[in-house]
DNA sequence: CAAGCATATGACTACATAGTCATGTGACCC
DNA sequence: GGGTCACATGACTATGTAGTCATATGCTTG
């Protein structure tokens, strides 16, 4: 957590700070993004970033944090009615909040991708704690869910199935923001839907039955 | 290319110099990755490294240049009867060599990894070339040709499927370095399959109609 | 005015890095 | 012996980094 000082600075001030900090991490991965550059770009003295944040993990953690919380914000809606939809409504809702979110904190997606990207599985344990298998257990939980309400195949694996949904999100966000980068994110929904649309289906042919 | 001193060496002098080179970058990232460390483990002066490549780049290149050759060996067998066999013969036959090529060779596997995963674009560029799109677009043409062939449901869109089958590589690798790591490699044909059968037929039941 | 306290500062330490270069060493040939 | 050539060496340069610290500024309170 950052110092006291650090919340007791002016709004502008700590704004100023973070947004070059956000700046500086979006473009480099953790060990290359550089204090000195950060303090030079935000206009403030080496010293005093130290009278902010403990380190330079301590700056990053906050990020990172911050990041979380607001991606969760456009999650949470989504999970309070989990039980009461249909399975792919789920995912199609998580696939569309995930992009969206992409596309409106460009930045802080940025940070998140090159962190999780990153292989210095010390400092992924140091800062996620051990939030990063919940997600997956939550993949799990949802998709048993779908098969006892028999929106989903029985014969499925299901965590396999599990880290195929999170990989497709993955895919999409990279793909639609690959291809279709700079116009109206509403554009996005036939793509999600195509999406879906395999996933639900499969990709081969209805015409003839398997060779 | 490393200069011809280098390829002067001795047979055994060379093997131990890429050797420790493979574990410096299989452990640590192109900018993290030490010239330093690595004629340290190698036990050779930093000035003999100099003698036998241009710089830590060239060195890099070299590597990648190889990892990339080693997969291509396994790859390409499968290329050739493109043509004749079945859509999902021909994915099945891809996913199953690449977790053996990482199985197998796992420290070029984690190279090349750690280099998909970096996002300075400008040394990817420099690296690669143009030969990233290729892959992509080799895809596209399979998966048109399968549709033609009537293997494949013609409504799916051919780019995101492509970007779908990319990302599934990736994702059933992952899955199974994770999950069977230790246990013999041939176990990880069931879930290829079930992968496939995922890929193919979708997830959602067949026993009732859409929601 | 004076004391005290929060904040600001940048030179500095200690360390790591990539890459250079002048000097050696030893084998081979004339 | 003398010359040439390939390879070997590690001290050195220049540059970067995270983090420290003694000192200074300026606001607030008695």
């Amino acid at each position: 957590m950052p110092k006291q000082t650090f919340f007791n600075l002016p709004e502008d001030k700590k704004e100023r700070i973070l947004n070059t900090a956000i700046d500086e991490f979006s473009k480099y991965y953790y060990h290359k993004a550089s204090i000195s550059r950060i303090v030079k770009n935000a206009g403030i003295a080496k010293g005093s970033f130290y009278q902010y944040f403990e380190d330079k993990k301590d700056l990053f953690k906050y990020l990172i944090g911050r990041a979380g919380e607001e991606k969760m914000k456009h999650f949470n809606p989504i999970m309070t009615n989990i039980d009461n939809v249909n399975f792919f409504e789920v995912v199609r809702a998580m696939y569309i909040t995930g992009i969206r979110f992409a596309m409106e904190n460009p930045r802080l997606q940025q940070i998140a991708d090159n962190f999780i990207r990153d292989n210095d599985t010390r400092l992924k344990q140091e800062i996620l704690g051990d939030n990063i298998p919940k997600s997956n257990e939550m993949f799990i939980s949802m998709i048993n869910k779908g098969i006892e309400k028999g929106d989903l195949d029985p014969s499925i694996d299901v965590a396999l199935t599990a880290s195929i949904i999170t990989n497709l999100n993955i895919a999409i966000s990279d793909y639609f923001i690959k291809e279709v980068k700079g116009k109206d994110y509403m554009e996005m929904m036939p793509l999600v839907d195509k999406m879906l649309y395999i996933l639900k289906n499969g990709i081969k042919s209805k015409k003839e039955g398997e060779k």
